[in-house]
DNA sequence: TTTACTGCAAACGGTTTGCAAAAGG
DNA sequence: CCTTTTGCAAACCGTTTGCAGTAAA
């Protein structure tokens, strides 16, 4: 998206579009990995827009509850990560080592749900899950491994 | 377990026993949910045993390095909680309205993390998945339920 | 011109820490 | 005894808030 289309994004949403607003949607963006609240106001300070970090937690939660971001929350991690939101059911995979996240788009939960449902007598409307390891590089100095 | 064995099972894993020790470890062993540092903290006073709340929080967290205890997080709560290690490999069905956390024993990624890692190059350790609905009993009364 | 947004500084909640005193083995 | 653990108070970190000023529609 070039900026006259995240400035609309953010109008057809229901906020009032500003220049930190589109700026912040746009790092989300184009961002393939989960950003903090701080990663991105280091990421406008980068591009030359300055933005006060308030005003960043602000316009993440407002992007989130709109619809256009998600919130998120990796184990071990007391941030809360923020991403487009792409409309994908999406899981993510983090090396234990170098703390890299990447995300994974098979989702192999659909029918355990149905039948965790069937089975508890719950509703259920979604899961939050997160695999663990080693990835290929940091893999070689890490023979063995604790699992979280 | 009784407060000998508590005991016994702190010192076992290294740890000098004292009584806010076992007393810590007992009550996560009672409880059949995960528990915050802070409920651990007001069982112990209603147990008559007085501990301060960092020496709760230093505790859990030797449990947990040392074994005997689990730290875990679940999505939209910011607070860590912590409960006996039962050696069993366990998930959560969170209820969004009362926030009702019950185990569920059923784990259904053994073969999707040999998959995965076959296709990734990763060395999986492990993974966390937590499911979100609503349960029997908040059910009726949330008839439509956003996804987290 | 009205309403929504921003910056600032201060508060917040959960957690961690440094230190001297107390208790375990 | 020597080491580990504790209580206390203060610091910490990520996040939220109240308010007065500023900008969007």
């Amino acid at each position: 998206m070039n900026d006259v289309e995240l400035g609309e994004a953010v109008r057809r949403c229901g906020l009032k579009n500003t220049k930190g607003r589109s700026a912040i949607l746009g790092i989300l963006e184009k961002s393939e990995r989960p950003v903090s609240a701080e990663q991105v106001f280091m990421a406008m300070r980068d591009g030359g827009i300055s933005a006060n970090l308030s005003t960043v937690y602000r316009t993440l939660e407002a992007l989130a509850d709109k619809g256009l971001a998600r919130k998120l929350t990796i184990a071990g991690d007391s941030r809360n990560l923020y991403e487009f939101n792409r409309m994908e059911h999406r899981h993510y995979l983090v090396c234990l080592a170098c703390n890299k996240i990447v995300a994974i788009d098979s989702c192999p939960l659909r029918d355990y749900e149905k039948r965790l449902s069937a089975e508890t007598g719950y509703l259920i409307t979604g899961h939050r899950l997160d695999v663990y390891g080693y990835c290929p590089e940091c893999r070689i100095s890490y023979p063995q491994c604790p699992s979280p």
